[in-house]
DNA sequence: TTCGTCATGTAATGGGTTACATGATTAC
DNA sequence: GTAATCATGTAACCCATTACATGACGAA
């Protein structure tokens, strides 16, 4: 999962890793914390050894740096991560597994998050498999309210009701962004507008 | 936080792991996933070996032996499990800690499930602790979300736009158990353990 | 000169999971 | 007799965290 953002990150822009971390935490909207480098860092290491990004060392590679400093390492240590190709490809692996585990929460949100840069057919796929689990639950959660009336105290009943709602709304809120999907819109807006997105494969 | 859950169970009756973990599925309402037994099972041995509980094995300790000779249910090699006194105290005392991460989502549902058997002071600490929180996300949102449109793809500023919402229903939400903890309007349950609290629901 | 932020990292730990292994009891 | 469920447990791993350590740079 960290290894999914940090590649869907790179694949926007190269980055070196504290600047990696502040859009993670942008990007996810402090859905989650924003993760340590106790983390981030040797996920990168990992990254780089199984050949899905490079990192350019000021030292040893000056990735035409506007060469303010003037001697020995001028600059500090930045080190700036790019994708490689084969880094791409495993994004789309990633993005593609649609494993019962892409539909937790936190899976789900940081796929999201990536959804600008996944194909139509995709997305569809992991919405509707995340409304499938939010159904789940939410029937769950109905049942377990129908009959536990006598041996739920009123907290949890009430932690179950609160719960069954946000259900709810999940699942509405799903439907309408399937909806849209399939009639070929992206959320926000019409289709119309032609805005030249880098990215590119936004709306076809 | 298991030892919590764990320890939250047992002091409304004694139990063997299996049923532990049915119970513990139940009461969070799925929110989270069953434990598995492999953190449950070590957890109950870390308990017990702290003092927190007695474990009461068939063959080896036998308390009560009331009454093998009804062959209809020859008890497997359950284990029961009983909190001790040193148990409660330890959980009032998880109870009453109201440290930041308290706050989180699994932290605060696991706390919220318990309510039933917390002073009313606690819960209040807890929920108003719980709405910063939420209110401090919200505000991140609401901030990101305006100042993000050009950098953010629209699926990024759904997603944001989703959590906010949740932030504002879940304010909204512990605003509405704040007062009504505030008038009294809680059902039954005070410092004895009169188990017979089915009747109110939380409307009044 | 000292403080705050930028920037990179390591070591220890935490809190859980899955996969595996075992066996007893019940229902068919 | 065989399958499903009940019931307990171990070992290996996963993904992340916290705490710690280092140092360069800009601004007060």
């Amino acid at each position: 999962m960290l290894d999914f953002a940090i590649l869907g990150l790179l694949h926007e822009s190269p980055m070196h890793g504290y600047a990696l971390r502040k859009q993670l935490a942008a990007k996810l909207g402090m859905i989650r914390a924003a993760i340590s480098y106790g983390s981030l860092y040797p996920a990168l290491r990992r990254l780089q050894s199984a050949g899905f990004i490079t990192e350019s060392r000021p030292d040893s590679d000056d990735a035409s740096s506007h060469d303010q400093s003037s001697h020995g390492v001028g600059k500090r240590a930045r080190i700036i991560y790019t994708i490689t190709a084969e880094g791409k490809e495993r994004f789309q692996e990633l993005l593609a597994e649609a494993g019962p585990e892409a539909f937790n929460d936190a899976a789900f949100d940081v796929r999201f998050a990536f959804f600008a840069r996944t194909d139509r057919q995709i997305r569809l796929r992991i919405l509707e498999g995340r409304r499938r689990r939010v159904e789940e639950r939410r029937e769950s959660l109905r049942q377990m309210l129908g009959r536990s009336s006598e041996w739920l105290d009123a907290y949890t009943q009430e932690l179950q009701r609160h719960g069954l709602e946000a259900c709810n709304r999940e699942a509405r809120w799903l439907e309408d962004l399937i909806t849209a999907e399939r009639a070929g819109l992206t959320p926000g807006q019409t289709s119309s507008e032609s805005r030249s997105v880098e990215s590119g494969n936004f709306e076809k």
